[in-house]
DNA sequence: ACATGTTTCGAACGTACATTAGATTTACGG
DNA sequence: CCGTAAATCTAATGTACGTTCGAAACATGT
């Protein structure tokens, strides 16, 4: 306990990134204690000493992801200037979910990736911290709607699923260095936004409105 | 051989069916021979009367998911009168692309939710059959925006990618009965086309465009 | 240097699984 | 009915994995 870090407190760390990095990579069941023990730099039943199971493990990955993400867009949000735009308010946040997404956190991005493919049980455990985070962004997206920065017709439960899918799916194919984060954030703000429709001049009975 | 369904092909489907389903709901390593036998109606030997191994089903189930979706846009857009606007071609693509996912295709979004974590050698595999679908929706695309239904400053692989995430993740959280399908594009095109923001009138320096 | 607690090792155990192969049943034409 | 091929069953095999546990190695305070 010279630091505060303690050996253990190392050997730890060092085991969820390993774990982390494979759930994301193979998924959990495909995924060995042997193999994250040898990305740690130790032997499988070593494991035992800092976890009881590979599910508390998992549980351990999947909770520093779920705070992570949620740490980062909440932050985003608190370092906004209290009168910024509603626009910025969003957008901000796109950028937070993103970065944390695809900035080396494998615990997030395994999270995504893993979630629904996980023990019915451990699920369970962590439903309320999903929603949590799903409530975050509903707030976010709510009050600018209210405020009339966004359309009044439209279902926002809808929106805020069709906006993290088209943010969460970036783990599937992001490579670093093709595209930077930013550029991804503003196109994904302008969709949203604005749409990158241009009216075509001769049509006419278009359907612009939801049902 | 009594009709054009031999006992063989009604096994086999059933098998298919059964491995599609539990593929998608747990995953490819955690999903046992056992319960996909058991599912068909079967003991687990008996699976290898028709398949030479729990790679191959993978395989089989994979290649019929991504067979499917891809067939059903193709046919929307074969189907849509030749003078349709682009708008509209890019709306039923979407239409079809969402149905087939959410209607009972346990194909194709097994191979949607799966085939990340999928051995590397069975992905390779189906490489050439994902980069045709990519290239449907890319011509769809590169059409609208060519002929000017689309902003020309967009990355239209980004916004390809976006959509098709917007579109894919759904089968996350889709639950039939509480939102339509067509709700669902109907939003995902309004985002797409116009976006849902509304001019905020006191603030300015938005950054609407792209960088 | 010793003693004590901490951390890791190494080997073993039990189990669950994919796979195999021969026996058994089913379907069906003659 | 009978015979043959198709389809399924049953039991066994090997292996890979999660987990356990006592011994070994390591660190630390006195």
């Amino acid at each position: 306990m010279t630091s505060e870090q303690s050996k253990s407190d190392i050997s730890r760390a060092r085991i969820l990134d390993a774990a982390a990095k494979m759930f994301r990579q193979k998924g959990y069941a495909a995924t060995t204690l042997i193999e994250i023990a040898r990305a740690a730099g130790m032997q499988a039943g070593s494991l035992y000493y800092h976890f009881g199971s590979k599910d508390e493990l998992l549980e351990e990955v999947l909770d520093i992801g779920m705070r992570r993400v949620h740490e980062a867009v909440e932050e985003s949000q608190e370092r906004l200037p209290a009168d910024s735009s509603h626009r910025d308010r969003i957008r901000v946040a796109v950028e937070a979910h993103l970065t944390t997404l695809l900035k080396h956190d494998d615990y997030t991005s395994a999270n995504i990736r893993i979630f629904g493919q996980v023990p019915e049980e451990v699920q369970q455990h962590h439903i309320r911290q999903r929603d949590a985070y799903a409530e975050l962004w509903r707030r976010i997206l709510t009050k600018a709607q209210k405020s009339g920065a966004l359309r009044s017709d439209v279902d926002l439960g809808l929106v805020r699923m069709l906006l993290m899918g088209a943010l969460n799916w970036s783990v599937e194919w992001y490579q670093p260095g093709r595209t930077s984060i930013q550029t991804i954030a503003d196109h994904m703000c302008l969709m949203l936004f604005s749409g990158i429709g241009i009216e075509e001049p001769i049509r006419s009975g278009e359907n612009q409105t939801v049902a």
